[in-house]
DNA sequence: CTACCAGTCCTTTTT
DNA sequence: GGACTGGTAG
């Protein structure tokens, strides 16, 4: 028997073993929490405390989920893929699959991916005539997730606002849309499965009693629904185990809510917070300059990472005139870096926006130095593996309009813009998908129409027996996107991407223990399976547990609740694939430092580092704004194992528009003692009070009188602040928010001259951007 | 239906 | 600066 916690220090050690309470393990940057959670598991069930089928794990990415099923695999002789560990999205799938009657759901019910919901609102407030610049797209598509995300149903919402009711109106029929069509999105994957939960008490119950440890990856990222699920499916015996790290909180954006770490403090009564605060990745100066930075954040849960490795070398800075010539100096660095013998992937260049990086890689190109740039297009977003996977999807379900809408016109099959509306027309009016329509659409339209239809129909009859690679296969030739692709001059990269994707079929299909010649549209029959999952009865499989709501299906025991089809459409929706260009090059590995989280490099350059771009500008109009980027400051520096860089430029292009900056108020708040300086440190003189807090946040954010740079910074280029600064005089600040009697509500964006001719650039929620001068408009701020 | 042009937007991003 | 979108002309 392996002894799994020989190696672990105390803290570790307590986490790992800890026993009957909810746990709350606050896991700083390199300190070895993916590995606590790991050896938990790996202990729990070699203690015979628990088994591989009562312990449910949750991560936010597939990545995270992989690696935990790899190394707990490595530690144990036991299948991972049974087991309950995955994304939030992909277990609630999971679960909808299994229950998709309770759920109210198709068996064939098919995810819709980001870009697929923004079409689909888009084909939805086009058949309602409603103005797309009074509400985008993108905006009621921002409000619906943000609604599911709250668990808010449109009944649940005030729609008493004429605005919001507008809003309301759209959430309720488009949820209405998406249930004719047998689609969800991936905020309704995770509010189907816990209403699920919610309304259903047996199964409710039966959940609850066979999931006695739940163990939550990177806690500070959850939103209110998780947090809620997770609530509802631990129920009263089970023990939750949070691990997270506040100070790697960053992303609010997206609807994490710091705060759920707190809560769970409370609301779980935790009686040992315990503090993983020993750093196994970077030297000393490093971690001092992270823990100082840190300590400027209020709210934290604190804690301060130590380190044995000593200090190190000291965080090198270097200030240039231009954003070319701060490129220029990294390449050198990195020419020096590799020649020393620091490996190319082990050198990383982070950014605060992936606008940053057109400059840097023209240098490296120019340096002939290979790199790598994370983000980008992913394998299952590109739009000819979108075309081929929207036909397998029309095949698995006719009645998903956005898959429709895609391919019935691609490639061109004389189906116009007129017909497809024609279509839709009809497709309302009988209240059914537009495959349904079809026989309505009278003349040559309908014809063309039915063609498809036809076409649609005879693949679905020819494929029936087919494997999942075969039909993928089958579905690239007849569908004509292969050909298309042939005599496109563009198209043999896409070419090969979709043949790309009939091998990602094939991997899928062994990955997942399917043999290759299931037919890729039945459920296939595994041992200890039944032909009707849902109303299997699982009490003879290896590692059962007792289940007091008979008759319902435990996708553990029963993983075959989809067919490899559907399986292989989710998991394209859900695991969109590399994002990386190329992968696996010995390459300087070039990212946003959102991208880095959870990274280390021997060698980092955080770029940029300059007021408005970061702290970014924009963050400044957000409450809670500045602390999120000094989080994010702090995941940078983190991220270094041995020698960390800092840069910013005195003048950067930016949008077309030369932009001068000032250095980011981050520098002063990093100890002076661990920073050396390349370039002559000029004092940035005395600002506006002096303030870094939150209150005087947003006051300064492109002035600070008395600093003038360094000595090449144009002088013309100067008065721009000056001129800000008088029209702040007037009481007003970038960033604020005003009120006008015309326009109603806006926020300032730019300030301009001074006195009588002072103006102010407003951005207005529904008036879009103005200038107004000061002396005339009737601006009032609103606080 | 395609091709081209003008206008617009631009922080971060996983599922 | 550049990617993407929507509109219009051919």
């Amino acid at each position: 028997m392996p002894d799994l916690l020989s190696n672990l220090n105390p803290e570790q050690h307590a986490a790992v073993t800890l026993l009957n309470e909810p746990a709350l393990i606050l896991a700083g940057a390199g300190s070895g929490k993916t590995r606590v959670i790991i050896t938990r598991i790996a202990w729990l069930i070699q203690q015979g405390l628990a088994s591989p089928a009562t312990v449910l794990a949750v991560t936010f990415t597939n990545k995270a989920a992989r690696e935990m099923m790899s190394r707990l695999s490595a530690l144990l002789p036991i299948d991972t893929r049974g087991m309950w560990i995955g994304t939030f999205h992909g277990l609630c799938n999971r679960m909808l699959r299994a229950h998709h009657r309770d759920a109210g759901l198709p068996a064939t019910f098919q995810i819709l991916d980001t870009a697929d919901q923004l079409s689909a609102i888009k084909r939805l407030m086009k058949g309602l005539n409603i103005d797309d610049e009074k509400y985008p797209a993108k905006n009621i598509q921002y409000f619906i997730n943000n609604a599911k995300e709250q668990g808010l149903r449109p009944e649940d919402m005030d729609a008493t606002e004429n605005f919001n009711r507008k809003f309301v109106e759209l959430y309720e029929v488009y949820d209405q849309q998406c249930q004719r069509e047998g689609v969800v999105d991936f905020s309704e994957l995770l509010l189907r499965c816990y209403e699920l939960l919610a309304h259903n008490p047996p199964l409710r119950a039966h959940y609850q009693a066979r999931f006695c440890h739940t163990l939550v990856d990177e806690f500070q990222d959850t939103n209110k629904l998780q947090y809620a699920w997770l609530k509802l499916i631990a129920g009263q015996n089970n023990t939750i185990f949070a691990v997270g790290d506040d100070d790697q909180s960053i992303y609010a954006f997206r609807g994490a809510n710091v705060g759920n770490m707190r809560d769970f403090e409370h609301e779980f009564s935790v009686r040992n917070l315990i503090k993983l605060e020993q750093n196994y990745r970077s030297h000393g100066h490093i971690l001092d300059a992270a823990n100082q930075l840190i300590a400027n954040n209020s709210r934290r849960l604190g804690k301060n990472l130590r380190t044995d490795a000593g200090h190190g070398e000291p965080v090198r800075v270097y200030e240039s005139t231009t954003d070319s010539q701060e490129a220029g100096w990294i390449v050198e660095e990195i020419k020096a870096l590799i020649s020393t013998g620091t490996s190319r992937s082990e050198i990383a260049i982070l950014y605060r926006s992936n606008a940053q990086s057109r400059t840097i890689e023209h240098a490296l190109v120019n340096a002939g130095i290979v790199y790598r740039v994370y983000g980008g297009l992913r394998f299952f977003e590109r739009q000819e593996v979108k075309h081929a996977l929207a036909y397998l999807r029309l095949i698995d379900n006719p009645n998903d309009d956005t898959a429709f809408a895609r391919v019935v016109n691609f490639p061109t099959r004389g189906i116009g813009a007129r017909s497809i509306e024609q279509l839709a027309d009809a497709a309302r009016l009988y209240n059914c998908s537009m495959a349904a329509a079809i026989p309505y659409i009278a003349g040559k339209a309908g014809s063309s129409l039915a063609a498809f239809a036809n076409l649609i129909g005879k693949m679905r009859a020819e494929t029936q027996q087919m494997s999942l690679p075969e039909t993928v296969e089958y579905v690239v030739r007849t569908s004509g996107l292969s050909e298309f692709y042939q005599n496109e001059r563009e198209g043999q990269d896409r070419l090969e991407n979709l043949q790309e994707l009939v091998n990602a079929a094939a991997a899928f299909v062994s990955e997942e223990g399917y043999g290759m010649d299931t037919p890729a549209r039945s459920i296939p029959l595994r041992p200890g399976a039944t032909s009707t999952p849902e109303l299997a009865v699982a009490t003879d499989a290896p590692n059962t547990v007792v289940l007091d709501a008979p008759g319902i299906a435990d996708p553990t025991q029963n993983p075959d609740t989809m067919t490899p089809l559907a399986g292989f459409l989710s998991h394209a929706s859900l695991e969109a694939g590399d994002n990386q260009a190329q992968a696996g090059q010995e390459a300087v590995q070039l990212m946003t430092v959102h991208a880095a989280k959870g990274l280390e490099f021997t060698a980092v350059f955080i770029t940029g580092l300059e007021e408005g771009l970061f702290p970014h500008e924009n963050s400044a109009m957000e409450s809670d704004g500045l602390e999120e980027e000094r989080r994010l400051m702090y995941v940078a520096i983190t991220r270094a194992k041995e020698r960390l860089y800092l840069s910013f430029a005195q003048s950067r292009i930016l949008h077309g528009q030369t932009r001068y900056n000032i250095r980011s108020r981050f520098f002063d708040e990093l100890p002076q003692e661990t920073l050396k300086w390349l370039t002559p440190k000029v004092e940035a003189g005395a600002r506006w009070g002096g303030r870094s807090d939150n209150a005087g946040y947003g006051r300064d954010w492109f002035a600070r009188p008395g600093y003038t740079g360094a000595a090449s910074t144009t002088p013309a280029q100067l008065p721009a602040f000056a001129n800000e600064q008088r029209a702040a005089e007037a009481g007003f600040r970038v960033g604020q928010q005003v009120f006008h009697t015309k326009f109603g509500e806006g926020t300032i964006t730019a300030l301009e001259g001074g006195g009588t001719d002072a103006k102010a650039q407003v951005k207005f929620k529904r008036h879009g951007e103005k200038w107004l001068a000061l002396a005339v408009a009737k601006l009032q701020a609103v606080e």
